[in-house]
DNA sequence: CTGTTTGTTCGGTCCAGTCCGAACAAACGA
DNA sequence: TCGTTTGTTCGGACTGGACCGAACAAACAG
Protein backbone atom coordinates (compact mmCIF):
# COMPACT_ATOMS: atom_id res chain seq x y z
CA UNK A 1 0.00 0.00 0.00
CA UNK A 2 2.50 2.65 -1.33
CA UNK A 3 -0.50 5.61 -1.12
CA UNK A 4 0.81 7.18 1.81
CA UNK A 5 3.78 9.06 -0.25
CA UNK A 6 1.26 9.44 -2.89
CA UNK A 7 0.94 13.71 -4.00
CA UNK A 8 -2.04 14.10 -1.90
CA UNK A 9 -3.70 16.12 -4.98
CA UNK A 10 -3.61 13.30 -7.14
CA UNK A 11 -5.10 11.14 -4.77
CA UNK A 12 -8.28 13.55 -4.22
CA UNK A 13 -9.20 13.19 -7.79
CA UNK A 14 -8.56 9.52 -8.37
CA UNK A 15 -10.85 9.78 -5.66
CA UNK A 16 -13.34 12.08 -7.58
CA UNK A 17 -12.85 9.83 -10.24
CA UNK A 18 -14.04 6.69 -8.37
CA UNK A 19 -17.35 8.79 -7.60
CA UNK A 20 -17.47 9.81 -11.18
CA UNK A 21 -17.63 6.13 -12.40
CA UNK A 22 -20.53 5.42 -10.27
CA UNK A 23 -22.38 7.97 -11.97
CA UNK A 24 -22.06 6.14 -15.24
CA UNK A 25 -22.81 2.64 -14.04
CA UNK A 26 -18.88 1.63 -13.64
CA UNK A 27 -17.66 0.08 -10.26
CA UNK A 28 -15.41 2.19 -7.60
CA UNK A 29 -12.88 0.03 -8.56
CA UNK A 30 -12.76 0.80 -12.56
CA UNK A 31 -12.62 4.63 -11.56
CA UNK A 32 -9.45 4.64 -9.80
CA UNK A 33 -7.63 1.99 -11.61
CA UNK A 34 -8.66 4.58 -14.56
CA UNK A 35 -7.28 6.80 -12.29
CA UNK A 36 -4.15 5.39 -11.02
CA UNK A 37 -3.33 4.99 -15.16
CA UNK A 38 -4.22 8.07 -15.88
CA UNK A 39 -1.66 9.50 -13.44
CA UNK A 40 1.08 6.92 -14.32
CA UNK A 41 4.35 7.89 -16.57
CA UNK A 42 4.05 4.46 -17.89
CA UNK A 43 1.90 1.88 -18.64
CA UNK A 44 1.21 -0.65 -15.97
CA UNK A 45 1.10 -4.49 -15.95
CA UNK A 46 -1.60 -6.02 -13.61
CA UNK A 47 0.65 -6.89 -10.55
CA UNK A 48 1.53 -3.43 -10.44
CA UNK A 49 -2.04 -2.09 -10.95
CA UNK A 50 -2.79 -4.70 -7.59
CA UNK A 51 0.11 -2.90 -5.55
CA UNK A 52 -1.08 0.59 -6.47
CA UNK A 53 -4.79 -0.01 -6.11
CA UNK A 54 -4.63 -2.42 -3.20
CA UNK A 55 -7.39 -4.44 -4.80
CA UNK A 56 -7.32 -8.34 -5.61
CA UNK A 57 -5.78 -9.11 -9.11
CA UNK A 58 -8.85 -11.13 -9.68
CA UNK A 59 -10.69 -7.91 -9.64
CA UNK A 60 -7.93 -5.98 -11.81
CA UNK A 61 -8.19 -8.88 -14.25
CA UNK A 62 -11.96 -7.85 -14.48
CA UNK A 63 -12.31 -4.49 -14.13
CA UNK A 64 -9.56 -4.34 -17.02
CA UNK A 65 -11.34 -6.47 -19.45
CA UNK A 66 -14.20 -3.92 -19.05
CA UNK A 67 -12.29 -0.89 -19.41
CA UNK A 68 -10.63 -2.39 -22.21
CA UNK A 69 -14.01 -3.64 -23.73
CA UNK A 70 -15.94 0.04 -23.32
CA UNK A 71 -12.40 1.51 -24.39
CA UNK A 72 -11.52 3.72 -21.33
CA UNK A 73 -8.18 2.38 -21.31
CA UNK A 74 -5.76 0.74 -23.59
CA UNK A 75 -3.95 -3.26 -23.40
CA UNK A 76 -0.68 -2.94 -24.94
CA UNK A 77 0.38 -6.78 -25.62
CA UNK A 78 4.03 -6.42 -25.26
CA UNK A 79 5.18 -9.32 -26.83
CA UNK A 80 9.07 -9.29 -26.08
CA UNK A 81 9.21 -7.63 -22.72
CA UNK A 82 9.08 -9.09 -19.63
CA UNK A 83 5.98 -8.69 -18.61
CA UNK A 84 3.22 -9.37 -20.63
CA UNK A 85 0.21 -7.28 -20.98
CA UNK A 86 0.41 -3.32 -19.85
CA UNK A 87 -2.74 -1.04 -19.75
CA UNK A 88 -2.47 2.61 -20.54
CA UNK A 89 -5.70 4.87 -19.87
CA UNK A 90 -6.53 6.65 -22.88
CA UNK A 91 -5.93 10.36 -21.79
CA UNK A 92 -9.12 12.54 -24.21
CA UNK A 93 -11.98 12.49 -21.76
CA UNK A 94 -14.03 13.45 -24.52
CA UNK A 95 -13.67 10.40 -26.29
CA UNK A 96 -14.30 8.00 -23.08
CA UNK A 97 -17.60 10.55 -23.12
CA UNK A 98 -18.49 9.84 -26.49
CA UNK A 99 -17.93 5.98 -25.92
CA UNK A 100 -20.09 5.89 -23.21
CA UNK A 101 -22.70 8.43 -25.33
CA UNK A 102 -23.17 6.04 -28.13
CA UNK A 103 -22.95 2.57 -26.22
CA UNK A 104 -25.78 3.75 -23.70
CA UNK A 105 -28.15 6.31 -24.44
CA UNK A 106 -27.63 6.51 -28.36
CA UNK A 107 -27.95 2.66 -28.31
CA UNK A 108 -30.81 3.34 -26.10
CA UNK A 109 -32.46 5.97 -27.78
CA UNK A 110 -32.49 3.80 -30.98
CA UNK A 111 -33.57 0.39 -29.45
CA UNK A 112 -36.61 2.33 -28.31
CA UNK A 113 -37.61 3.98 -31.44
CA UNK A 114 -37.30 0.73 -33.24
CA UNK A 115 -39.57 -0.92 -30.48
CA UNK A 116 -42.28 2.49 -30.58
CA UNK A 117 -42.40 1.95 -34.66
CA UNK A 118 -43.12 -1.48 -33.93
CA UNK A 119 -45.81 -1.23 -31.32
CA UNK A 120 -47.45 1.87 -33.89
CA UNK A 121 -47.63 -0.55 -36.68
CA UNK A 122 -49.84 -2.98 -35.05
CA UNK A 123 -52.15 -0.39 -33.38
CA UNK A 124 -55.84 -2.27 -33.87
CA UNK A 125 -57.13 0.89 -33.46
CA UNK A 126 -54.94 3.65 -34.64
CA UNK A 127 -57.06 6.86 -34.08
CA UNK A 128 -57.20 5.69 -30.42
CA UNK A 129 -55.81 7.47 -27.64
CA UNK A 130 -52.94 4.79 -27.43
CA UNK A 131 -52.22 5.97 -30.87
CA UNK A 132 -51.79 9.33 -30.15
CA UNK A 133 -49.40 8.96 -27.42
CA UNK A 134 -47.34 6.69 -29.52
CA UNK A 135 -46.80 8.86 -32.27
CA UNK A 136 -46.10 11.44 -29.92
CA UNK A 137 -43.26 9.32 -28.20
CA UNK A 138 -42.32 8.79 -31.86
CA UNK A 139 -41.78 12.27 -32.58
CA UNK A 140 -39.63 12.84 -29.51
CA UNK A 141 -37.30 10.02 -30.25
CA UNK A 142 -36.96 10.43 -33.39
CA UNK A 143 -35.69 14.09 -32.81
CA UNK A 144 -33.14 12.79 -29.89
CA UNK A 145 -31.69 10.62 -32.99
CA UNK A 146 -30.78 13.20 -35.04
CA UNK A 147 -29.31 15.10 -32.06
CA UNK A 148 -27.19 11.92 -31.04
CA UNK A 149 -26.35 11.36 -34.40
CA UNK A 150 -24.84 15.20 -35.22
CA UNK A 151 -23.59 15.28 -31.54
CA UNK A 152 -21.63 11.95 -31.79
CA UNK A 153 -19.68 13.46 -34.52
CA UNK A 154 -18.49 16.26 -33.38
CA UNK A 155 -15.33 17.05 -30.82
CA UNK A 156 -15.37 18.95 -27.77
CA UNK A 157 -14.72 22.13 -29.34
CA UNK A 158 -16.61 21.98 -31.80
CA UNK A 159 -19.88 21.09 -29.93
CA UNK A 160 -19.16 23.86 -27.66
CA UNK A 161 -18.26 26.18 -31.12
CA UNK A 162 -21.71 25.09 -32.65
CA UNK A 163 -24.08 26.16 -29.43
CA UNK A 164 -22.36 29.32 -28.89
CA UNK A 165 -22.94 30.40 -32.33
CA UNK A 166 -26.40 29.85 -32.02
CA UNK A 167 -26.60 31.13 -28.69
CA UNK A 168 -26.40 34.48 -30.35
CA UNK B 1 -54.16 -7.44 -12.84
CA UNK B 2 -55.97 -5.66 -15.86
CA UNK B 3 -53.12 -6.45 -18.20
CA UNK B 4 -54.37 -9.01 -20.11
CA UNK B 5 -57.28 -6.47 -22.21
CA UNK B 6 -54.72 -3.88 -22.53
CA UNK B 7 -53.58 -3.03 -26.06
CA UNK B 8 -50.88 -5.21 -26.68
CA UNK B 9 -48.64 -1.87 -28.49
CA UNK B 10 -49.20 0.11 -25.11
CA UNK B 11 -47.34 -2.98 -23.14
CA UNK B 12 -44.92 -3.23 -25.37
CA UNK B 13 -43.89 0.45 -25.04
CA UNK B 14 -44.09 0.32 -21.30
CA UNK B 15 -41.84 -2.40 -21.26
CA UNK B 16 -39.53 -0.36 -23.02
CA UNK B 17 -39.78 2.62 -20.86
CA UNK B 18 -39.00 -0.20 -18.05
CA UNK B 19 -36.14 -0.43 -19.76
CA UNK B 20 -34.74 3.04 -19.90
CA UNK B 21 -35.48 3.20 -16.80
CA UNK B 22 -33.07 1.53 -15.76
CA UNK B 23 -30.01 3.07 -18.10
CA UNK B 24 -30.85 6.59 -16.55
CA UNK B 25 -30.52 5.23 -12.93
CA UNK B 26 -34.05 4.79 -12.28
CA UNK B 27 -35.57 1.67 -11.29
CA UNK B 28 -37.91 -0.82 -13.79
CA UNK B 29 -41.20 0.03 -11.42
CA UNK B 30 -40.47 4.17 -12.34
CA UNK B 31 -40.48 2.74 -15.56
CA UNK B 32 -43.75 1.23 -15.60
CA UNK B 33 -45.38 3.44 -13.05
CA UNK B 34 -44.61 6.33 -15.51
CA UNK B 35 -45.75 4.45 -18.68
CA UNK B 36 -49.38 3.50 -17.28
CA UNK B 37 -49.26 7.61 -16.40
CA UNK B 38 -48.08 8.46 -19.78
CA UNK B 39 -51.12 6.29 -21.10
CA UNK B 40 -53.80 7.39 -19.11
CA UNK B 41 -56.81 9.45 -19.83
CA UNK B 42 -56.68 11.21 -16.70
CA UNK B 43 -54.78 11.37 -13.42
CA UNK B 44 -54.71 8.27 -11.77
CA UNK B 45 -54.41 7.91 -7.78
CA UNK B 46 -51.78 5.41 -5.35
CA UNK B 47 -54.94 2.70 -5.19
CA UNK B 48 -55.12 3.29 -9.23
CA UNK B 49 -51.58 2.72 -9.66
CA UNK B 50 -51.37 -0.68 -7.59
CA UNK B 51 -54.27 -2.00 -9.36
CA UNK B 52 -52.48 -0.89 -12.71
CA UNK B 53 -49.37 -2.13 -12.23
CA UNK B 54 -49.55 -4.69 -9.73
CA UNK B 55 -46.84 -3.24 -7.60
CA UNK B 56 -47.40 -3.34 -3.77
CA UNK B 57 -49.36 -0.16 -2.35
CA UNK B 58 -46.08 1.08 -0.70
CA UNK B 59 -43.54 0.79 -3.68
CA UNK B 60 -45.94 2.75 -5.81
CA UNK B 61 -46.00 5.74 -2.73
CA UNK B 62 -42.29 5.73 -2.71
CA UNK B 63 -41.61 5.36 -6.29
CA UNK B 64 -44.20 8.11 -6.73
CA UNK B 65 -42.20 10.16 -4.27
CA UNK B 66 -38.97 9.83 -6.46
CA UNK B 67 -40.76 10.65 -9.66
CA UNK B 68 -42.30 13.47 -8.39
CA UNK B 69 -39.23 15.03 -7.19
CA UNK B 70 -37.37 14.46 -10.42
CA UNK B 71 -40.63 16.01 -11.92
CA UNK B 72 -41.19 13.23 -14.19
CA UNK B 73 -44.95 12.98 -12.83
CA UNK B 74 -46.65 15.55 -11.43
CA UNK B 75 -48.69 15.43 -8.29
CA UNK B 76 -52.18 17.07 -8.19
CA UNK B 77 -53.34 17.29 -4.67
CA UNK B 78 -57.37 17.57 -5.19
CA UNK B 79 -58.34 18.48 -1.84
CA UNK B 80 -62.06 18.43 -2.78
CA UNK B 81 -62.56 15.17 -4.47
CA UNK B 82 -62.92 11.34 -2.73
CA UNK B 83 -59.62 10.57 -3.79
CA UNK B 84 -57.20 12.99 -2.03
CA UNK B 85 -54.16 12.88 -4.94
CA UNK B 86 -53.68 11.99 -7.58
CA UNK B 87 -50.77 11.86 -10.34
CA UNK B 88 -50.19 12.47 -14.04
CA UNK B 89 -47.20 12.24 -16.48
CA UNK B 90 -45.05 15.24 -17.37
CA UNK B 91 -45.66 14.38 -21.41
CA UNK B 92 -42.78 16.38 -22.62
CA UNK B 93 -40.61 13.97 -22.65
CA UNK B 94 -37.67 16.32 -23.56
CA UNK B 95 -37.93 18.58 -20.24
CA UNK B 96 -37.82 14.78 -18.40
CA UNK B 97 -34.34 14.45 -20.13
CA UNK B 98 -33.44 17.88 -19.68
CA UNK B 99 -33.85 17.45 -15.79
CA UNK B 100 -31.96 14.25 -15.66
CA UNK B 101 -29.37 15.41 -17.86
CA UNK B 102 -29.09 18.29 -15.08
CA UNK B 103 -29.65 16.67 -11.63
CA UNK B 104 -27.01 13.99 -13.05
CA UNK B 105 -24.12 14.65 -15.48
CA UNK B 106 -24.34 18.61 -14.58
CA UNK B 107 -24.08 18.25 -11.32
CA UNK B 108 -21.65 15.79 -11.69
CA UNK B 109 -19.27 17.58 -13.76
CA UNK B 110 -19.67 20.65 -11.78
CA UNK B 111 -18.39 18.89 -8.82
CA UNK B 112 -15.74 16.86 -10.10
CA UNK B 113 -14.48 20.14 -11.98
CA UNK B 114 -14.45 21.75 -8.25
CA UNK B 115 -12.45 18.99 -7.02
CA UNK B 116 -10.13 19.35 -9.78
CA UNK B 117 -9.63 23.63 -8.95
CA UNK B 118 -8.77 22.62 -5.47
CA UNK B 119 -6.33 19.68 -6.32
CA UNK B 120 -4.64 22.18 -8.64
CA UNK B 121 -4.15 24.72 -6.00
CA UNK B 122 -2.66 22.35 -3.56
CA UNK B 123 0.20 21.08 -5.59
CA UNK B 124 3.23 21.19 -3.94
CA UNK B 125 4.85 20.80 -7.13
CA UNK B 126 2.96 22.33 -10.39
CA UNK B 127 4.81 21.77 -12.55
CA UNK B 128 5.47 17.79 -11.93
CA UNK B 129 3.83 15.04 -14.31
CA UNK B 130 0.67 15.00 -11.77
CA UNK B 131 0.62 19.08 -12.40
CA UNK B 132 0.15 18.69 -16.25
CA UNK B 133 -2.33 15.07 -15.85
CA UNK B 134 -4.40 17.93 -13.89
CA UNK B 135 -4.52 21.01 -15.62
CA UNK B 136 -5.63 18.88 -18.96
CA UNK B 137 -8.36 17.57 -16.92
CA UNK B 138 -9.40 21.02 -15.73
CA UNK B 139 -9.34 22.19 -19.19
CA UNK B 140 -11.51 19.29 -20.44
CA UNK B 141 -14.21 19.87 -17.40
CA UNK B 142 -13.98 23.67 -18.08
CA UNK B 143 -15.16 22.57 -22.26
CA UNK B 144 -17.87 20.42 -20.67
CA UNK B 145 -19.45 22.42 -17.70
CA UNK B 146 -19.66 25.24 -21.13
CA UNK B 147 -21.42 23.02 -23.09
CA UNK B 148 -23.95 21.32 -20.57
CA UNK B 149 -24.38 24.92 -19.41
CA UNK B 150 -25.61 25.86 -22.85
CA UNK B 151 -27.26 22.65 -23.75
CA UNK B 152 -29.84 23.11 -20.77
CA UNK B 153 -31.12 25.98 -22.10
CA UNK B 154 -31.98 24.77 -25.49
CA UNK B 155 -35.27 23.01 -26.15
CA UNK B 156 -34.94 19.72 -27.82
CA UNK B 157 -35.72 21.38 -31.61
CA UNK B 158 -33.36 24.45 -30.97
CA UNK B 159 -30.53 22.06 -29.63
CA UNK B 160 -31.32 20.37 -33.25
CA UNK B 161 -31.26 23.43 -35.37
CA UNK B 162 -27.64 24.31 -33.68
CA UNK B 163 -26.22 21.29 -34.32
CA UNK B 164 -27.37 20.93 -38.38
CA UNK B 165 -27.08 24.95 -38.83
CA UNK B 166 -22.85 24.08 -37.90
CA UNK B 167 -23.08 20.85 -40.02
CA UNK B 168 -23.01 22.81 -43.14
C1' DC C 1 -67.21 8.49 17.77
C1' DT C 2 -66.32 4.51 14.86
C1' DG C 3 -65.22 2.32 10.54
C1' DT C 4 -63.26 2.93 5.94
C1' DT C 5 -60.26 4.68 2.58
C1' DT C 6 -55.84 6.64 1.36
C1' DG C 7 -51.05 7.37 1.96
C1' DT C 8 -46.51 6.96 4.56
C1' DT C 9 -43.08 4.58 7.24
C1' DC C 10 -40.61 0.60 8.92
C1' DG C 11 -38.59 -3.87 9.06
C1' DG C 12 -37.45 -7.75 6.36
C1' DT C 13 -36.47 -10.68 2.16
C1' DC C 14 -34.50 -11.39 -2.10
C1' DC C 15 -31.41 -10.57 -5.87
C1' DA C 16 -27.66 -8.50 -8.50
C1' DG C 17 -23.34 -6.71 -8.48
C1' DT C 18 -18.70 -6.16 -6.32
C1' DC C 19 -14.89 -7.94 -4.63
C1' DC C 20 -11.99 -11.60 -2.74
C1' DG C 21 -9.13 -15.89 -2.49
C1' DA C 22 -7.96 -20.14 -4.52
C1' DA C 23 -7.38 -23.01 -8.28
C1' DC C 24 -6.01 -23.22 -12.81
C1' DA C 25 -3.59 -22.05 -17.40
C1' DA C 26 0.12 -20.18 -19.98
C1' DA C 27 4.53 -18.33 -20.85
C1' DC C 28 9.02 -17.28 -19.56
C1' DG C 29 13.95 -18.01 -17.30
C1' DA C 30 17.07 -21.09 -15.00
C1' DT D 1 12.82 -29.83 -17.58
C1' DC D 2 10.98 -27.37 -13.48
C1' DG D 3 9.97 -23.40 -10.75
C1' DT D 4 8.39 -18.58 -11.13
C1' DT D 5 5.72 -14.98 -12.81
C1' DT D 6 1.57 -13.34 -14.97
C1' DG D 7 -3.19 -13.51 -16.09
C1' DT D 8 -7.95 -15.77 -16.17
C1' DT D 9 -11.75 -18.25 -14.21
C1' DC D 10 -14.58 -20.04 -10.58
C1' DG D 11 -17.16 -20.25 -6.27
C1' DG D 12 -18.43 -17.76 -2.35
C1' DA D 13 -18.97 -13.74 1.09
C1' DC D 14 -20.73 -9.34 1.51
C1' DT D 15 -23.47 -5.19 0.41
C1' DG D 16 -26.90 -2.13 -1.47
C1' DG D 17 -31.11 -1.56 -3.71
C1' DA D 18 -35.83 -3.07 -5.03
C1' DC D 19 -39.75 -4.66 -3.52
C1' DC D 20 -43.14 -6.50 -0.22
C1' DG D 21 -46.34 -6.77 3.82
C1' DA D 22 -47.72 -4.95 8.09
C1' DA D 23 -48.21 -1.34 11.17
C1' DC D 24 -49.25 3.31 11.59
C1' DA D 25 -51.23 8.18 10.60
C1' DA D 26 -54.66 11.11 8.68
C1' DA D 27 -58.88 12.39 6.63
C1' DC D 28 -63.48 11.61 5.46
C1' DA D 29 -68.49 9.25 5.80
C1' DG D 30 -71.83 7.43 8.47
Amino acid sequence: MSEGNRPLARERVIESLEQSAEVYGLSRSAGRIYGVLYFATDPLSIPELVEETGYAKSTVSNVTRTLTRIGLIHRRSSEGGGRRVRFSAEQEIWFILQDVFQQYIQREIQTTLRTIKRAEAQLSEPESHEGERIRELRATYEDLEEITRLATDLSAAELRAALEAYER
